[in-house]
RNA sequence: GCGGCUAUAGUAUAAUGGUUAAUGCAUCGGUUUGUGGUACCGAGAAUUCGGGUUCAAUUCCCGGUAGCCGCCCCA
């Protein structure tokens, strides 16, 4: 390979999708339409480019993540354009444009791509799509349970079994309650949510030492809170609703994080049960107050996100995907006897697409029988061969592939058959 | 931003401090010049880039680049 050369590789942290891998992203991309479509969620879209000032009008913390870990840049009049990285502000804003005219609840998804400027490792690129799902206008914990539920259902609607998978729910205003009783100072609370959102990766010990020093050395306290979080015996509505819709897969978790913005009630997120691909498949909750940064009256929301990325990984992790994507093809090849054909051929395809079954030529240099083999190898199920013969008389053989079975006479008798 | 591992035909894997770098799949051609799937024969095609050690480097060392995996973060 010439270093003069272009390279053929895709731009970093983006994929190329051949027609294979084209298959499996519309196969995803359809299973999440129907399942949310099943649910009365209606699609909704918009540009890939935002204002940057959407993603840093949130605080300083937000400033700083839109500079590191996004894509942006100014355009030809000086305007500052980000490539969105995930789909909420932009809902958000779509939302409290029209929140007058608007009839609520408002169930809406959307399959936006999204970019991320940050370092690549499984399950996670800088490019990705990404399923969202919000109800809109409604505070009822209902809302909150049928995002769950529409959540099951599309991996179940994957062929997913409720083993493969766990939800975990966590509430936000539960947990400041705890805490608060417990005497824990308000301020610390941010901080202790995102210490437990990394106790499973980090050992007991350093877990006990960072809560101590976010408490300023109570050690007393870093017991009492520790034991909080171990004792299980509390159910939320959410969770209790869940089992009555016959979905058991589900554990309250009070260490479950989900970052600490937005989020002011439910959240939850959904886990790959397999060790070999220990991931979060989705997540979401309850932000009573997103569209307030466009002014008028608040508007509560609860919505999930779940990425192409990791769904993908999921499907082939637990052997999900199906066989018989890949062969997207004509059913029916036109084969010329050779390339002095092509056009007879092409006329003959042109009457068989018109009364609307698809059609290929082979205009290729291969001999006939290697065109048979390529026809067959690519999924069509029927070929006619055009050729001195078929020309000169206007009667052509229609050959079935998988039976061996021909039919001959003039081609429109032939599409009869068809 | 930090750390670990890897880099050989299109792809998946071998091998080697020394003359021709091997195999499967895929591709193309032939046995079979107008009728497929099998079989057999044949062909094309590779040591990531730069530097160093050495008589000699694809192999050993350093660096770049890229990828994978993990940490941070995950809106």
């Amino acid at each position: 390979m010439s270093n003069k050369h272009l390279s053929t590789d895709a731009y970093k942290g983006v994929r190329d999708f051949y027609p294979e891998d084209a298959a499996i992203q519309q196969y995803i991309f359809s299973t999440w339409a129907k399942t949310a479509e099943s649910f009365g969620f209606e699609r909704y879209d918009a540009s890939i480019l935002e204002p940057s000032d959407l993603y840093k009008a949130k605080g300083a913390e937000n400033e700083e993540m839109v500079n590191e870990q996004t894509y942006t840049f100014t355009d030809r009049g000086d305007r500052e354009v980000t490539l969105r990285p995930e789909m909420t502000p932009t809902v958000a804003r779509m939302v409290a444009g029209r929140a007058r005219a608007l009839s609520f609840p408002l169930r809406w998804y959307s399959i936006p791509n999204c970019f991320r400027y940050e370092r690549m490792q499984r399950g996670r690129l800088r490019e990705f799509w990404q399923l969202n799902c919000d109800i809109f206008g409604t505070t009822d914990h209902t809302a909150d349970v049928e995002m769950i539920a529409l959540a099951y259902q599309i991996l179940i609607d994957f062929g997913a079994t409720p083993d493969m998978f766990e939800i975990r729910v966590n509430d936000r205003r539960l947990m400041n309650r705890l805490y608060i009783a417990l005497g824990v100072p308000e301020e610390t609370i941010p901080a202790i949510t995102n210490l437990n959102d990394r106790r499973d990766k980090i050992d007991d010990q350093s877990y006990r030492t960072e809560l101590k020093k976010i408490l300023g050395g109570n050690g007393l306290l870093v017991e009492e809170i520790i034991m909080m979080l171990d004792k299980s015996d509390e159910q939320t509505d959410v969770v209790i609703a869940l089992s009555e819709l016959g979905i058991t897969n589900v554990v309250f978790d009070k260490s479950l994080a989900r970052g600490f913005d937005y989020y002011t009630g439910t959240v939850f997120e959904v886990r790959d049960t397999s060790p070999d691909n220990n991931r979060a498949l989705l997540g979401g909750g309850r932000y009573d107050n997103l569209t307030g940064l466009f002014g008028g009256d608040p508007i509560p929301g609860i919505g999930f996100g779940m990425g192409d990325v990791t769904m993908r990984d999921f499907l082939e992790t637990h052997k999900l995907l199906p066989e018989n994507l890949q062969k997207t093809t004509s059913t029916v090849v036109a084969i010329p006897a050779d390339s002095t054909f092509n056009l007879e051929a092409h006329k003959a395809a042109k009457v068989i697409r018109d009364s609307g079954i698809s059609v290929t030529t082979d205009i290729g240099t291969k001999k006939l029988g290697k065109k048979i083999s390529d026809a067959s190898d690519k999924g069509a199920e029927y070929i006619i061969v055009v050729g001195e013969d078929e020309v000169s008389s206007q009667s052509f053989s229609l050959k079935n592939l998988s039976t061996g079975e021909e039919t001959s006479g003039p081609i429109n008798k032939i599409i009869e058959s068809l």
